[in-house]
DNA sequence: GGCCTGCGTCAAGCTCGTGTCAAGCCGCGT
DNA sequence: ACGCGGCTTGACACGAGCTTGACGCAGGCC
C-alpha cells in the first residue's frame, strides 16, 4: 500500500497562462493534474475524477463561478480553492460562505498556494477516515487499525507473521487464498516454495484462535491449493 | 445547516488595540469570545473553553507561534486561524504546514475574518472528533495542555522526549504504533531506524510509570512491531 | 498392500528483537 | 569551570519468534 497517493487537483480557470504557471510550478510525481478552462467541462471534470481539491476561478466566460461553486455543492464535500484577482471583501465573503473552503487572490505564490492545498487535502481526508474498519465473523472479531484480534470475546496475541497471514486471510474472506499468494504476500518475491514454513505458522495460529483443525471453525484448509476463512 | 449555539472564540494576541477592534465589531450575541496575550494563558484557554476556532498571534512576547500551534496540534484538531502581520511566503507555509487551517495577514478585513471563522466552524463540526484534553485510562491521567501525568493521583515526572512519546501512545490509545510512525513524530524524518534509543526511552517511562514491563499495566510491547498504551 | 504426496505437530536450534545497565556527550544554568 | 539533566551510544543477557528437520497421519494411485 502506497503510504502517498499523489493529489487529484482539477483546475477550473480560463486564462491559460495561469494554468500554464502552476502546471509548471507543480511538484513532479505528487500531483495529478486535470484543467478545465470552463464552467461546464469543470463540473464534468470534478465528477470524473473525484478529486481531492478543485482550483475555481471566478471570471470565468460561460459562468459565474459562485454559480459553479454552488452546483458542486449540490452533491459533494470536496474542497474548493477560490483562485481569482477579485479582491473585494464582499467577493470573498460571499465565496467562503457559499460553500468555498479558501480564498487566494491573483497575484499569488504558488508556495503558499501548495501549502494552503494541502490544508485542503488534509481536511478532505480527515472526514473520510471516521470509521476504522473492523473484521467480523461468528467468534472471529479482527481490528486492522488497532492490530488486534479477539475470539468469542476474549484477545488473542499474534506474533507478526501470524498476524499478517490471518489478516491476509480475512482480507479475502470467503475466497481461497493460495500457498504462493501468502508466502509472496508475507515473505516476499522468492520465498514462494517454503510451504512448510508456512505450514508451521498457520499451525500455531489455529492453536490460538481454532484449536481443532478436524473440525475448523475458521480456517479451512483447501489441499493442494491454499487457505480458507470461513465466513458465518 | 444554522449554528444554533453561539460560536466560542479564544484569541491568543498580545496587542491590545487589535483585541479591541475585534472585539469592538463582533456580531453581538453570536460569538462567546475569550481573549488571552500570551502563549500560555492562550492554551490553558483552548483547554478550559474547548472552543470551535482559536484565533493565533504568531508574534507572541512569551513564545514563538508556531511552538504554540505545535502543542495545539499534540492533543487537538480545533482550528487555528493565523492571525499576523509577518506576510512572508515561507512563513505561511510553514504555519499551514505546522498544522493551521488558514492563514490571515494584518491589515485584514473584519469582514472576510469572519467569514473565515465560519468556515473553520464548517469544517470542526463536520468531524465533531472534540477531543478531550485530558486522557484517563486505569490509574494513568495525562492533561495535554499543562503536560503533566499522573499515576494512580501522584505527578510524575518526564523528560520532553519521555512526554512526546507517552502522548503520542495516548493519542492512538487502544492501537499499536509503529516504531517508525513514533520515531518519525518524535525525532522528525531520517531517524527511523535509531529503534535502539527508542527502546531506551521506552525503558525510562516504564521505569516511571509502567516498573514492570512483563506484567504490563498501561504500556505494552507488540513485538516486531511497536508499542501500544491500553485502555481500560 | 506398498508407495507417494500433502498436511499437521512437535522439538531443537538459531536469529533477531527487546530490555537494561553504564559510559560518554552535549547544552544549559550556576 | 563546573555540575546537572537529558539524550545517545555501546555492551550484554534474555526471551520471543522464526526456521528447519523428524515423524505421524490421511488419502490417492499404482
Amino acid at each position: 500500500m502506497p503510504v502517498t497517493e499523489p493529489i487529484r487537483i482539477v483546475i477550473i480557470e480560463d486564462e491559460a497562462s495561469i494554468r500554464r504557471f502552476l502546471r509548471a510550478g507543480l511538484p513532479t510525481g505528487e500531483v495529478d493534474w486535470h484543467e478545465a478552462e470552463n464552467a461546464a467541462e469543470g463540473v464534468r471534470l470534478v465528477a470524473q475524477k473525484n478529486p481531492h481539491v478543485v482550483l475555481l476561478d471566478l471570471g470565468l466566460p460561460d459562468r459565474d463561478g459562485l454559480e459553479v461553486l454552488r452546483e458542486l455543492r449540490e452533491w459533494t464535500d470536496v474542497p474548493v480553492i477560490i483562485l481569482t484577482a477579485r479582491g473585494q471583501e464582499r467577493d470573498k465573503v460571499a465565496a467562503l460562505d457559499g460553500g468555498a473552503d479558501d480564498y487566494v487572490t491573483k497575484p499569488f505564490s504558488l508556495g503558499e498556494l501548495m501549502a494552503r492545498v494541502r490544508v485542503a487535502v488534509r481536511h478532505g481526508s480527515r472526514m473520510e477516515s471516521i470509521v476504522d474498519p473492523i473484521f467480523r465473523s461468528d467468534g472471529l472479531t479482527i481490528d486492522f487499525s488497532a492490530r488486534q484480534v479477539w475470539v468469542d470475546g476474549s484477545e488473542v496475541r499474534l506474533t507478526p507473521t501470524e498476524y499478517r497471514l490471518l489478516a491476509l486471510l480475512a482480507q479475502h474472506a470467503g475466497k481461497v487464498v493460495t500457498h504462493r499468494q501468502l508466502l509472496k504476500e508475507v515473505w516476499g518475491p522468492g520465498f514462494e516454495d517454503s510451504t512448510h514454513t508456512l505450514r508451521v505458522h498457520m499451525g500455531s495460529i489455529r492453536q490460538k484462535v481454532d484449536p481443532d483443525p478436524t473440525r475448523p471453525r475458521f480456517i479451512r484448509t483447501e489441499t493442494g491449493v491454499g487457505y480458507r476463512l470461513m465466513v458465518g
